[in-house]
DNA sequence: TATGAAAGACCGCTCCC
DNA sequence: GGGAGCGGTCTTTCATA
């Protein structure tokens, strides 16, 4: 199921459904200029390789109230409490993606707060009362210039 | 355009479409026991208001042969090259974040790439010859166990 | 002002070429 | 990969509370 090779036709179809997922079959095919049930065919066929995952909308978190973007940096006190680490992270609803990685810390995490006030509590009544966690580096992103969901 | 407040039944068509942006409004309106005119209205209403910015597909990266995720901390020679510095890495299409941050970096950016091959060579030939780079420190991610896109 | 119902146009899915 | 048919969906309008 992976690694399935995509050609220009599958590579346009991604482009398209990822400025607009909804866009209609039909529409697609003719700026492709090929015929719509082809584009089902190709929809199908990466779907089951994997690739294509499923449709989401992309929310503006800011115009939600979540205006505080920040990444933690977070040093355990020993490595093998990783698992038991995630499972306390994942319940903390402020903490939109976690990972794993090699380098200045042990785990590496992304905020979405609605305010430096709410990011604060997270940090001291939340984050930092897991017992597992040796320190934390806290780095707010003030903006986001650059933010691709396209891959070449 | 901002801050609208969302209600209970704004929050929940955000869910779905978060799970599924082409379920049928049809559809969406049974499950929410509302009309699916009500549903049209709603989502145009959050279209305005910029809390809905788009749909997209989701593409599993890894799935297209882009296995190694990487967060990679720059700090810069002078802090005021840093728009010089954003046009730059926006040129190079391996970086799909990039954020201007508090803290021990000056830009945090995302890269994916096919291989840790890729990600030397993305290294070496691209991010630092960039002249206005100092120094980058390099932050593989072995795993990515949370990843949310639906806010509280 | 926001919701619900219905009708027509449009689209997606499936088959066969 | 292309083309046509059917079933279903989206959008719009109008009436209502």
């Amino acid at each position: 199921m992976q690694n399935y090779e995509i050609d220009n036709l599958d590579k346009s179809i991604l482009e398209a459904l990822t400025e607009n997922a909804r866009i209609p079959y039909a529409e697609l095919a003719k700026k492709l200029a090929v015929s719509a049930g082809t584009i089902h065919v190709r929809v199908e066929k990466m779907k089951n390789a994997g690739i294509i995952e499923g449709t989401k909308v992309s929310i503006n978190a800011k115009n939600l109230g979540f205006d505080v973007c920040c990444f933690i940096g977070i040093n355990l006190k020993n490595a093998k409490d990783y698992p038991e680490t995630i499972k306390k992270l994942e319940a903390i609803e402020e903490v939109v993606e976690a990972y794993y990685t090699t380098g200045n810390y042990s785990i590496f995490i992304k905020t979405m707060t609605r305010s430096i006030d709410h990011l604060q509590m997270l940090l001291i009544n939340k984050i930092q009362t897991i017992e597992e966690i040796q320190s934390t580096e806290t780095l707010i992103s003030l903006q986001n210039p650059i933010n691709r969901d396209v891959l070449p």
